[in-house]
DNA sequence: CTTCAACGAGACCGATTGGTCTCTTTTTAG
DNA sequence: CTAAAAAGAGACCAATCGGTCTCGTTGAAG
């Protein structure tokens, strides 16, 4: 660890020159003053936050796509036009980014497949709402984050390893809750196994995506969700609750 | 490219000391003449080939476990014992290698997938049996290649991804193939659609050994392995003809 | 045996990796 | 406004990466 300040040249201008607040944009540097309204500071996150939260969904959308060893801190660097010291001032190590980034790209697939779902009362609508979602792309680019990010994470790191594992505990546990409301509901036959059901929804959806990809046919995942719309009909739906959507 | 021979440290003796050939143990070095038999080099493969399957052999045990970046050079040396002079002289560059380790960690799951499969003459039963083996592990430590290369190669390794793609392709082959002469011998419905049933049967596999593998739990692989059979009964045999191993 | 090609060891290389540290600049609180 | 704290730039580092090259050693053919 031996530092020479000497041999370091004097810092340059820095070269951003807007910065995104939540709702508007805010001219900051050589604008003379602080311009901005003081009110607005009370819905503004901290400067070292919002940068933070950059790094993570400029980050996640290259882990999704390229995988943990693929994506370098440069390429990061570069994504978001920030220099090494800007982003370690905000993660301890790539190993933690990464996982950050994950959480953010689960977070936004889980909120497009789960689109729509709120509105739909009966939970075997519900189901089927659901499986029709898969139909649409993934929220961030590189398909399902679960699907990249199980196989990357499996050797050499165990904490990104485990948010996959909980990522997926999540999903089990909407749909095991989502048809536990429909047995209480009448709207889901008692005798299905609910998490036996969940499993064989995802294992089906991601294998689908899976031959989806090697082969680059759109047909996989298409057959995939009208076998699923069948099965929920024929063996979850409780034979007395019809759809009301179909 | 400027490489003195001058530095260049005299060379140490080899550590190697015996050498498998196809059915015995070949000694040489220090045993002090040719000892083997004459004979036994009519069966034997030249050193070099041998070195090289030796080679693709380890690698693709540690390609399938690692995945493709997290498997340097140096790991391979060391399970080869080789230096990297050894390795260079059979491949020509680390994506080579790794696409000839995929093709042997594919053949050898393959392998096992289809053990047993020739003796059965009923295609229906062929298509359960090729099911059945699922439930053991897969050929090459690591689990199932296609699932384990099919997202590290998506971008990047356009050599690697086409030997992905070439593997799934086979295997819906082979099912497609089966199912065909299934009909022809009145054993499969006329009325299914191969290839979308030999997609339906690799997608619920994969999709499972997915989500085994995310959850640590054998669960879903035995679950779709049952709901597969069940599948082939109702979906594809033709209803005439009844198992004869059920 | 001799001879020559095939094989393999390992020093070496430039590029790149993740990560650290200092110092300047910017933000924020008062 | 001032002053302290937070944020960011970027030089620097050791380790490692895939890959090359030379030359000693071994194999196989005569």
């Amino acid at each position: 660890m031996s530092y020479n300040p000497e041999t370091s040249s004097p810092r340059q201008k820095p070269f951003r020159l807007f910065r995104n607040q939540i709702g508007y944009v805010r001219p900051l540097g050589f604008f003379s003053g602080h311009v901005y309204l003081k009110a607005a500071m009370l819905v503004s996150i901290s400067k070292g936050q919002e940068t933070r939260q950059r790094i993570i969904a400029e980050a996640a959308a290259i882990f999704n796509q390229r995988g943990y060893e693929r994506c370098s801190i440069q390429t990061i660097m570069e994504a978001t036009g920030l220099e090494k010291g800007g982003i370690y001032r905000h993660f301890e190590s790539k190993e933690e980014l990464a996982a950050e980034a994950f959480d953010f790209a689960w977070r936004a697939t889980t909120a497009k497949r789960r689109q729509g779902l709120e509105s739909i009362a009966n939970q075997a609508d519900r189901i089927q709402q659901h499986i029709a979602n898969f139909a649409h792309r993934a929220g961030i680019p590189g398909g399902c984050p679960l699907l990249n990010t199980a196989v990357d994470s499996e050797n050499g790191n165990p904490v990104l390893r485990e948010r996959v594992r909980a990522a997926l505990a999540d999903w089990q546990q909407m749909i095991v809750d989502t048809l536990e409301s429909g047995k209480a509901a009448g709207t889901i036959r008692v005798s299905v196994d609910s998490l036996q059901a969940a499993n064989h929804l995802i294992g089906t959806l991601e294998g689908a995506m899976l031959v989806k990809r090697i082969g680059r046919n759109e047909q996989p995942i298409r057959q995939a969700i009208e076998q699923l719309h069948a099965w929920v009909d024929s063996e979850l739906r409780a034979t007395d609750s019809l759809s009301s959507t179909n």
